[in-house]
DNA sequence: TTGTAAGCGTTATCAG
DNA sequence: CTGATAACGCTTACAA
């Protein structure tokens, strides 16, 4: 455990390189590199000196200098709306694991979706000379569409399922959730059933939810009630929601009779605003929501929700990237197209 | 936008580089080189030939060359012991914010809690020579303590404020919030307190807050009631805590009149439970958390909790690390030393 | 203000 | 199985 004073250099960190440790083993650098990228290939005898070396040293390879050598860095970026909302982390924490368990790096980045940020993001991680990028959903501007294509590396986008475009999707069909609720909700027996928007606008799939949600009413012969509202905060936007659609005097002559939520927060706003107005959930009002969030299994009814498969698409961008790159074998012909499913959790508010 | 056919080279990553934007501008390479990290000094006509060959190319700065060759990469690891959780999601993203603001990256990995982890993502961090770290807490093996020790870096540990650490400490003291609990409730007029334990192991800065707890108990002259659930999911822990000192027929002679939980999600599955037994919160039994998870104020009653500083932690972590990369200037003769309050949200469970 | 030369720490290439 | 040499793309040091 000598702590041998090396020579100061002029420039350099100061760590140990790999030619000190191939000078402390007696063998060439060269062999020092193989030694940690194709063991096998060492003799047992120099491997037992360059694993000594490597410890007296404490001896860390620059990945840096060695991705920049093989221009190929063992680092992935992802650009993601939100860290510390419900939706994202769990992406966030399967992509990470599963790219660490095959030795590669996350670097990452958050949008608060906007294009601007999202490209200023990309631009950064290109200069780590990535081996792959996952971005969520299809929308970016022009630059980083052009930067995302001439990168010349595995692509994934997230969330959002395009089955045309280019890069690898991984995710689900917000149209699809929209029908899936829909059917649910006509299976048991509701018919004027209402969809109520995000009021942040710029939450695109939502829209496709809300679509999905209108071709299955017209599908059964019913018209669609969909309302847009205006409070910006989310509990609010759904209190005001419930309170137009099912407590105020104007609707009371034909209120709905069940309520499809974009999301979690705002179906949470009108459950809390709706029972301590004395509505009855689900009697009066059926209720679902969108997103399954970590409250939704402890309000007062439970929230039916339908919860998006974020722990999945984080595993299996990660995947897909790692099969691009070689480090896996392909497992499937066209394995671009990861196409998950959504499921409704049944709890008791509808 | 031609795109010029590059000869095609036996190594390299086939990208634009500063001398092909040098060639193309007719300067020197070390002029463009200039013209990205001191603008000022390159004239402004090759500046501006710079500018549209820089266009013209697509070119983005390898940083993973420019940290190379500066020993001085703008990169920042962070190893988190859960990313999706409630608890740290808002720290990296005011974290990653943070330093993304001022050119800097975030490298993330999570621990689950495992020295092991830690370890090994330490390591491979320090593979990418970054310019800090942060950990979080004070708990790591001998290894990782060596490695941190020696890389020659800021080090930051988050969370666990300890003032007798060498690195910079980040993060609030988990004694003062239990006293901060234990006086809340006295001061309300409680005496019969008690305190559930984390039913997880490991959980240490559990027990430093039920520690604080017992400090003010005694210091009123009243016994600490310290219980540890056995049931391992919170839900039901919490659940098995509340019957053990609020339901039981045992208790019921002397029940407890408020319960400090370790976390909000103990005290939400007593909550739920005392809720349905029909035990009146908080008039038969008030009820603290801690974590101000999402969920926590809509729970009826909305849960009394103590917030810990998450986002503060994440930025003022980013802060210090700018400050001593000298990208900042200091902001405090010592600012090794960052002790944050955690504050008190009165609800209506307490 | 600009340029030249010499690294930074690693791996690809080719020759033993 | 091992090694010398020349990149990789950039910045520091020094000179003009």
């Amino acid at each position: 455990m000598s702590e041998p004073t090396a020579p100061r250099k002029r420039r350099g960190s100061g760590r140990a390189t790999i030619h000190d440790v191939a000078r402390l083993a007696e063998v060439g650098s060269i062999t020092v590199s193989r030694y940690f990228s194709e063991p096998g290939r060492v003799a047992a005898k120099r491997s037992a000196r360059i694993a000594a070396a490597v410890k007296e040293l404490g001896y860390v390879p620059n990945l840096a200098a060695g991705g920049l050598a093989s221009s190929r860095a063992r680092i992935v970026g992802m650009v993601i709306p939100n860290i510390s909302g419900p939706i994202f982390a769990n992406t966030i924490q399967t992509f990470s694991d599963t790219l660490n368990r095959h030795g590669y790096q996350l670097l990452l980045a958050s949008s608060y979706f906007s294009a601007r940020q999202e490209e200023s993001a990309v631009r950064a991680f290109l200069g780590w000379n990535p081996a792959a990028l996952a971005v969520v959903g299809r929308f970016h501007n022009r630059a980083t569409e052009k930067l995302l294509t001439s990168a010349g590396i595995p692509v994934v986008e997230t969330w959002d399922y395009q089955p045309r475009r280019k890069p690898i999707q991984v995710g689900y069909s917000n149209n699809a959730v929209g029908e899936q609720a829909t059917r649910y909700l006509y299976g048991k027996g509701y018919r004027r059933i209402a969809f109520v928007q995000n009021s942040l606008a710029g939450d695109l799939s939502a829209v496709d939810r809300s679509d999905g949600y209108a071709t299955v009413m017209r599908e059964h012969g019913l018209e669609p009630i969909i309302y847009a509202p205006t409070a910006e905060a989310p509990f609010d936007a759904g209190k005001q929601a419930i309170e137009a659609l099912a407590l105020s005097p104007a609707r009371r002559a034909r209120p709905v009779e069940a309520i499809i939520f974009a999301n979690d927060n705002l179906a949470a706003g009108a459950l809390l605003a709706g029972q301590r107005a004395g509505l009855k959930i689900p009697g009066q009002c059926a209720i679902v929501g969108f997103g399954d969030y970590a409250f939704s299994p402890l309000l007062l009814p439970s929230l039916t929700t339908i919860r998006p498969p974020g722990r999945e698409i984080g595993e299996i961008a990660a995947l897909r990237i790692l099969e691009q790159l070689g480090v896996l074998p392909a497992s499937a012909p066209d394995s671009r197209l990861n196409l998950l499913a959504c499921e409704l959790i049944e709890r008791e508010s509808a």
